[in-house]
DNA sequence: ATCGCCAATGTAAGCGCTTACATTGCACAA
DNA sequence: TTGTGCAATGTAAGCGCTTACATTGGCGAT
C-alpha cells in the first residue's frame, strides 16, 4: 500500500496516526507533563514518522506571541558586523528567542521594505543600524509602536535606544592622534556619505579635529563605497593630485587596505612616506603589513548589549536609557610621524 | 478622543475604518484591479494610518504559500560566505523570494534544529552547506521531501542537488602547483576536519598530490579553526618542530594570513623561505603582503546558481543535475621556488 | 457499593487571512 | 420600461494551531 503523503503533515495528522485528538497532541508539544505517558510515546514516535514540524504561522496566530525579532544591517559583505550580529544572535538563543536577518544594501527605501517584511513575519522587536532613515520608516514604527534598538551609533537625548558608540567622537580622537603625529596635510577616504550616517560622522569627526589644529588642514576628502578596490582607487586619485598628504584617514578598514596597496603601488613607503589609518579593527587590521592602525570597535559587547536591551524593550520595559560604549584607539605601524619636509 | 490602538492592526480593522469588508481589503492588496478606485483609496490611506502590515503566518495559512526559503550557514564570520550568500539572496529577491538566513556554528545538531526552525517558518526550500550532516537531518529532509541544495562543495552520482566545486580536486591542483616548484616538505594547516567535509577534502586532496609525487612528503598536519590566532598559532606550532616545511598549504586564507603572521614574526621571509598558499581569495587575500597564493572560489556564481536551481526544485522540476564550477589557482607573491638546500 | 476528585483527554472556538460563491446595483440593449 | 451582464463588493468557510471548558474514567475515602 502506498502512503500518499501531503505536503505537510499537520496537527491533525500526527493526532490521527497517534490515536489521540489535536489538543492532547498540542499539549504533548508545549506542556509535556499533562499528557499521559503512553500518549506521549505514541505522539513522538508519529511525529517522527511523519517528519512533523509545527506550522510556526499558526501557532503565531494562536498564541499571539512570535518569539522573534529581526535584525536589519546594511550588508553581509562587511566584516564588521558579523561578530557583532554573532553574538546578538547568542544572547537571543539563551532567551529561546528566533533571530531574522535581513540586509538593506544601505538603501533606506530597502530597509523600510525588510522593516515590514520582518514584522510581517512576526518580529516582534527590532535592530536597526545607524540613524539614516527613511521619515516614513520612523513614522512606521513610531505608529505600530515596534520595539526597536538602533545599533552602531550613539546619540544622546534623542528619545530612541541607542547601544552604540560615537563614530564623530571616535574619528575627532583618532585624527587627534594622527596630528599628535606632526601631520600637518591630511586626506580623508570617507566612506558613502550619502545614505549612511556612520560615515558622514566619522569623516566630520576627523575633518573638525583637523580644523581646531591651526596649522593643519584636510587636503582632500573623497568619498568610496567600502570596497577594497574602490579604498585603492580613492587613494590614487588623492594622491594624483598636487599639494600630497602626509597621513589618510580612512572611514573603514577595507577603505584603508586599499589605501595600502595604491600606497605600495606608487613605491610609498608606509607609514614613512604616508600614514594610513583605519576604522572598525577588522581581522584584517592586523594582517597586512605594516599592521594597521585603526580604531577598535567593541562589536562583541555591543551585540550582547544590543540584544539584552531588546529583550527588555520588547517585554515591556521601559528602559529607554541606551548604552554607549567605548572606542579604543589601536596605534600599529602604518602610522608613523610626519616625514621631514622634502 | 484617546485612540486605543490594538497592539497589531489586522486586515479587519483596516476593513472598519475604510467602511469595506476585509474581503476588499485583502482584494485590495493582492489584486487591485478588482477592486474600485474609490474604496482602493480609502484603503490605502487606512492602511498608513493604522501603520497595517499583513500577517505573513496568517496568509501563509490561507494561501498555503509561503514564497520564502532558507538558508544555513556555518557562520556568518567567514567572509567566505558573504558575498555567496549575496548572491544568492539577490536571485531570490528578483523572484518576489524572501530569504531567511540562520547560521549553524558549523555543529550539525544545530544545523538540523535550525532546519527545523526555517521549514517552521515556512521556508519551502533550503540552501545547506558542505556534505556532513546528521543521519537523521538527511531523513528528516527526505520524508518531508523539502527540497534543497547543496553548496560549497560538490560530489557526482549522489542522489543530491549540488552546486559547488570539488574541494578536493583543488586542493590537489593547489599542492600540485606548490611542487611544481620544487617544495619536498610540505606542511598543512587544516581546517576543522571533524564535522567540516569541505577542510577534510582540501587536506585530503592535498595530502594525495604530494603522496603522488615520490620524493615529496607531507611533514606536518595540524588543525585550526578558521581563525587568524588559530593560523597563527598552527603554524607556530608547525615551525617549532624539526625538519620544516618549505611550504605550507592551508585550509582557506584567514589561516593562511595566520600563517603568514607567525612566519614573520619567526623572520621569516615569505617566499624566500617559507611559500604560503590559501584557499578561498577573500580580499584579504590580495592584500597582505606578499600578496597571497590561493584558489579562487566562484563564490558569486555559485550563490546565483544555487538560488536558480533552488527555485527549479521548489517550484517541482525535477531538475536534479546539480552544477560543478571551476575554481582557479591564483598564483601571487607568498609562493615561490623551494629554497635551495642550506 | 457509592461518591468525589483529579488526571487525562476531547470538543470547539477563534487567531488573521484568502477565496469560492452569492449578492448588489448600474449601464446598456431592446 | 424591462431585462441582461458585469464590475464591485460582501459572506462565510477553512488554513494549522492553542486553549478554555467539558467529559471521561479510575482511584481512594467513606
Amino acid at each position: 500500500m502506498q502512503m500518499i503523503m501531503k505536503a505537510r503533515p499537520t496537527l491533525q495528522d500526527v493526532a490521527n496516526l497517534a490515536g489521540v485528538s489535536t489538543a492532547t497532541v498540542s499539549r504533548a508539544l508545549n506542556d509535556p507533563d499533562k499528557v499521559g505517558q503512553a500518549a506521549r510515546d505514541r505522539i513522538d514516535n508519529a511525529i517522527t514518522v511523519l517528519g512533523y514540524t509545527p506550522n510556526f504561522g499558526a501557532r503565531a496566530l494562536a498564541t499571539n506571541q512570535t518569539n522573534t525579532v529581526g535584525a536589519i544591517i546594511p550588508t553581509l559583505s562587511n566584516a564588521m558586523f558579523a561578530s557583532g550580529i554573532q553574538a546578538f544572535q547568542e544572547v537571543l538563543a539563551e532567551a529561546g528567542v528566533t533571530l531574522l536577518i535581513s540586509t538593506s544594501g544601505y538603501d533606506p527605501e530597502n530597509e523600510l521594505r525588510q522593516i515590514k517584511s520582518l514584522v510581517s513575519q512576526g518580529a516582534s522587536g527590532l535592530l536597526l543600524i545607524g540613524n539614516d532613515r527613511l521619515d516614513e520608516t520612523r513614522k512606521y514604527l513610531a505608529t505600530r509602536r515596534t520595539p526597536h534598538v538602533i545599533s552602531w551609533c550613539y546619540h544622546d537625548g534623542a528619545n530612541q535606544t541607542y547601544v552604540g558608540f560615537d563614530n564623530y567622537a571616535a574619528a575627532y580622537d583618532a585624527a587627534r592622534r594622527v596630528l599628535a603625529n606632526g601631520h600637518k596635510r591630511i586626506g580623508i577616504i570617507a566612506g558613502d556619505c550619502a545614505t549612511n550616517d556612520r560615515a558622514r560622522a566619522r569623516r566630520d569627526g576627523a575633518i573638525a579635529a583637523v580644523d581646531d589644529v591651526s596649522d593643519a588642514q584636510v587636503v582632500h576628502v573623497v568619498q568610496a563605497p567600502y570596497r577594497i578596490d574602490a579604498g585603492r582607487q580613492a587613494c590614487e586619485e588623492i594622491l594624483s593630485f598636487a599639494n600630497r598628504p602626509t597621513a589618510l584617514i580612512c572611514g573603514n578598514d577595507v577603505l584603508a587596505a586599499g589605501a595600502m596597496i595604491a600606497a605600495r603601488g606608487l613605491n610609498l613607503n608606509i607609514p614613512d612616506d604616508i600614514s594610513i589609518v583605519g576604522f572598525d579593527d577588522i581581522g584584517l587590521a592586523s594582517v597586512v603589513s605594516p599592521p594597521m592602525t585603526t580604531v577598535r570597535v567593541p562589536q562583541i559587547e555591543m551585540g550582547r548589549a544590543a540584544a539584552a536591551l531588546l529583550l527588555d524593550v520588547v517585554a515591556g520595559k521601559p528602559d529607554l536609557s541606551g548604552v554607549r560604549l567605548d572606542t579604543q584607539f589601536i596605534e600599529r605601524g602604518s602610522l608613523g610621524p610626519a616625514p621631514k619636509k622634502g
